[in-house]
RNA sequence: UCCCCGGUAGCUCAAUCGGCAGAGCGGGUGACUGUUAAUCACUAGGUUCGCGGUUCAAGUCCGUGUCGGGGAGCCA
């Protein structure tokens, strides 16, 4: 008999056979007969089994307790108590493998999420871990769909480069040298024995290549891990994370909002569609103003307005500011969650930076103060997307970059694609594990990726 | 990296002015014929994060290290 998935269970119409297979999230004991809640991970919800203290089954429920793994095969029934439709009302019941009750950490209550940061290889165990990568799983497909029905195409950026700096961040050496031995050597000794006969870093940004392959498909979009050495010590930094890049040609800034603020809606939409059991859970027990707040996403426009417009909001709010105001510096946390908590209350995008504060790629504006960058924030976390139109005429291109003191050498690659068909096009990143923390409300990075890197952290 | 707060039983936390180390949950044992984080009774369980110091006496005060959390910066 192959095994029914839980799911797939709680969903019958009918009674009869069934063979589950998971693990007993809790037991309950009676006189002649016991309560099993098994999860299989299948979909939030346990089915419980019925077993009766017979000659055969009593044996087999030995030792069986929270975290215990079982096959069970019985009669699905509908269930005489209130609590669930259907139970399971076993004929017999084989044990993969038992869990010490003394000794296995997770409890039939509720853990801090510190706790189950420590002990991350049982955490999808549990409701909250288990749930978090359903919907995980749910919006990465979500993601693809998206980008599907708009005629993109999904394109890989490689994850190894040796663009030292695409002023992302800093970035992760890689190297196939002994670290000793790399060290005494001369620089241009060492850059000769590389693996790749130059400096290799891991990637903080596919971006420059995705940009190269819009030109050629129109739209594409890369959707895979990055990587920032950073010593930052936040709930919403991680130093390997997943970022989807779409990058659109024959498009500008006006495009690339309309494009942000779609995926968002599409993604919120999704989940609220296809995740409503695992969403309810964070509603309950993580997030009271979960649901409310992502129908809130959904029920008007994203504030649109840009980052000189944003400093007049701010400095009409008569608020002080632990950060002043000042027309030419970028809005602080404080100042992002003033504009979407509680002036706008909803996403905002701000767009037209002052040209000082944002990246040499960024197409300059006309005014010559600003460049076409939008950054698309959201309730509690801040930031969930930055793009810009990027600056596609040679001549403004290679004076910014002499700007920032970039060599161009190194780019001839991109500057080529300036050089010849050159198009306007834009594009942005967004951070998948803060659309994850938006759409589930968990308030930390750390706990919407499986096995969180961040600075000192390498477990698991 | 900077600023603030914390580390006490397996987990979550209490412990008054520096004066005998405590509770709930979880575990174990037993009871109960339909439980829903079952209930009831009994029971075991401690290097109070490490090191050093002050004191008759330190979970409590001081120094230092370490780990965790919050805020900031950097950004997605």
């Amino acid at each position: 008999m192959q095994r029914t998935r839980i799911r797939e269970i709680l969903a019958s119409e009918a009674g009869g056979p069934v063979l589950l297979k998971g693990w007993v999230r809790t037991r309950r004991d009676s006189k002649g007969f016991s309560f099993l809640e098994i999860n299989d991970g299948s979909c939030l919800a346990n089915v419980q089994v019925v077993a009766d203290h017979t000659p055969e089954l009593l044996p087999a429920l030995e030792g069986v307790g929270t975290g215990a793994a079982l096959a069970v095969s019985g009669e699905l029934v509908e269930s005489p108590a209130q609590g669930q439709r259907w139970e399971v009302r076993a004929a017999s019941i084989e044990v993969y493998g038992l869990a010490d009750q003394e000794a296995f950490p997770l409890q039939k209550k509720r853990h801090s999420d510190e706790f189950l940061r420590t002990i991350a290889h049982l955490r999808p165990r549990t409701n909250k871990y288990g749930a978090m990568l359903r919907v995980r799983s749910e919006m990465a497909l979500a993601v693809h769909d998206f980008f599907r029905q708009r005629g993109f195409f999904h394109v890989h950026a490689p994850i190894l480069t040796g663009s030292d700096c695409e002023g992302a961040g800093e970035m992760f050496r890689v190297s196939n040298l002994e670290a000793e031995k790399a060290a005494a050597m001369p620089p241009e000794v060492r850059a000769a024995e590389e693996f790749f006969g130059r400096p290799a870093g891991l990637t903080v940004s596919g971006q420059l290549e995705a940009e190269l392959m819009a030109l050629g498909l129109g739209s594409v979009y890369t959707f895979g891990p990055t990587f920032r050495a950073e010593n930052s010590n936040t709930p919403k930094h991680a130093a390997e994370f997943w970022m989807v890049e779409p990058e659109v040609a024959f498009a500008d800034l006006a495009d690339d909002m309309d494009l942000a603020e779609g995926l968002v809606r599409h993604l919120v939409r999704h989940a609220l569609d296809h995740c409503a059991a695992d969403l309810a859970l964070f509603g309950n027990f993580v997030d009271k103003t979960l649901l409310p707040t992502l129908e809130n996403i959904l029920a008007r426009p994203f504030a649109r307005l840009t980052h000189a417009e944003a400093i007049a909001v701010l400095k009409a709010s008569g608020r002080s500011f632990e950060f002043p105001v000042h027309e030419t510096s970028d809005l602080q946390t404080e100042h992002e969650r003033f504009l979407c908590e509680e002036h706008f209350k909803r996403p905002v995008i701000v767009y037209d930076y002052p040209k000082e504060i944002k990246a040499f790629y960024m197409r300059l504006n006309d005014d010559n103060r600003t460049v076409a960058a939008m950054d698309l924030l959201v309730p509690r976390i801040g930031e969930l997307c930055g793009g810009s139109q990027r600056e596609e005429r040679l001549d403004v291109l290679a004076r910014r970059m002499a700007e920032y003191g970039l060599p161009e050498e190194p780019y001839w690659w991109y500057l080529d694609t300036r050089r010849f068909g050159s198009v306007p096009h834009a594009g942005f990143g967004m951070g998948f594990e803060r659309l994850l923390m938006l759409v589930t409300g968990i308030a930390n990075i750390r706990d919407v990726i499986p096995y969180p890197r961040t600075p000192g952290h390498l477990e698991f």
